[in-house]
DNA sequence: GGGGTGACGCGTC
DNA sequence: CGACGCGCCACCC
């Protein structure tokens, strides 16, 4: 499996209402250091449809300012409709953070 | 095989 | 608090 297939397995499991950073994603995908690799990855982002890439966001909450896949905004409203405002085009990462833990895990 | 680039992250100035 | 630079890893030419 290669580096990318594995960021795409963890992206795919991020849940409707929640978002994850580049640097989480890199994390889960099995190192923290892939942080690019991960914006790579979803650039060339083979299945828009299974792999929300509009739910990661970086490590600020912002949403990537070179994303041009669907136009610019497109990301904010597809966030917005998943139940996440973004205000100021970066969500509240406290709030809205994916959060893949075991159970019980609070804050 | 080598070099350059990229949807990032973090530390420091 | 804001801006700049360096480091990381993988992919393409």
């Amino acid at each position: 499996m290669n580096s990318f297939e594995r960021i795409y397995e963890v992206v795919r499991e991020i849940p409707r209402g929640n978002v994850a950073t580049y640097g989480q994603v890199a994390a889960l995908a099995g190192n923290r250091r892939w942080s690019r690799v991960v914006g790579f990855a979803l650039h060339v982002n083979p299945d828009p449809e299974g792999i929300p890439c509009y739910r990661v966001v970086n490590r600020n909450g912002e949403v990537s300012s070179a994303f041009a896949f669907g136009g610019g905004n497109r990301q904010i409203e597809l966030l917005e409709a998943d139940g996440i405002p973004c205000p100021d085009g970066r969500v509240d990462l406290a709030k809205y953070q994916w959060r893949k833990v075991a159970a019980g895990w609070i804050e």
